[in-house]
DNA sequence: CAACTAAATAAGCAAGTACGCAATTAGCGA
DNA sequence: TCGCTAATTGCGTACTTGCTTATTTAGTTG
């Protein structure tokens, strides 16, 4: 009994090898992936269009950072398909390219809570949370 | 308390508030559990215990890195709620804590291949990729 | 208790990356 | 053409991280 074609449903398009199967070096794709969702601040721009689409200006005074960096980072997610670009005068609009990631970045939400849930007992959705200590990157003093 | 719990079906189940709607702090979780994900080592350690559960010493030599820096990548692991930790005689097992970390791989492996597919024309499983530069993280000649 | 093995931790290095500032490029209008 | 605004890119800095080697801790056995 060799899984019949039953199993590859909707779950594996046939498009989705299962990562178990993955040579090493296409690991190394998904693990890119992973890591282009894993900056708080590419999130909220993905957050940020979620609703529709925006110019770089306004996703900077969005974020609160600058816009040179914002650019940086939007560009991080077209490399990997995330966001589609087109240019409208002189401002250059993001919109989103695949929601599907939307749904991605729910799932880890609840598996998070779950975790969460599990270890603290009560579920204050994870909105306090000391055990991080990524934040306060740099504070560069007013030289 | 609020939110109805309507809304809350299969695929937000309560404990699930969208990330949409999560305060910047809560986002920081998001990242850094996606940044869990975001190294090869330990997706490929992920699949190691796809099957059953594995010791240090095991997966160690099955990923050809020291066993002090499989231990590391396991601590991370498990500080994220991925995997468990039993010790039993000498050594300490490791198995999968949350299955559901394996839907959330596959469903990348699917992005991924579709961007691919999308992009270059040919389906090739996205086994082959040049744009990746990550590999060869360091070399250190046999002092 | 001493010796051995397995795992975890400490220390340190090399590479990656997020950030701001400054310079450059691109599009629009007077 | 010149000036203006928006976006991108170059560059330097500070911080993070993955890796190895060496040391320490825990558990078993003689």
């Amino acid at each position: 009994m060799k899984a019949s074609p039953a199993i590859s449903n909707a779950a594996h398009p046939a498009d989705c090898p299962r990562m178990q199967d993955l040579p090493a070096q296409a690991l190394e794709q998904v693990a890119t992936y992973f890591q282009a969702l894993s900056e708080p601040t590419r999130l909220r721009l993905l957050n940020l269009l979620r609703e529709s689409e925006r110019n770089v200006g306004e996703l900077a005074l969005a974020c609160g950072y600058t816009a040179a960096n914002v650019s940086r980072h939007l560009a991080l997610l077209m490399q990997h398909g995330l966001v589609t670009r087109e240019s409208r005068g002189t401002s250059v609009y993001y919109r989103i390219a695949d929601a599907s990631v939307y749904a991605l970045c729910d799932l880890v939400c609840g598996n998070i809570a779950r975790r969460l849930a599990r270890d603290a007992g009560g579920t204050q959705a994870f909105a306090a949370a000391p055990a991080r200590a990524k934040a306060a990157r740099k504070r560069p003093p007013p030289r």
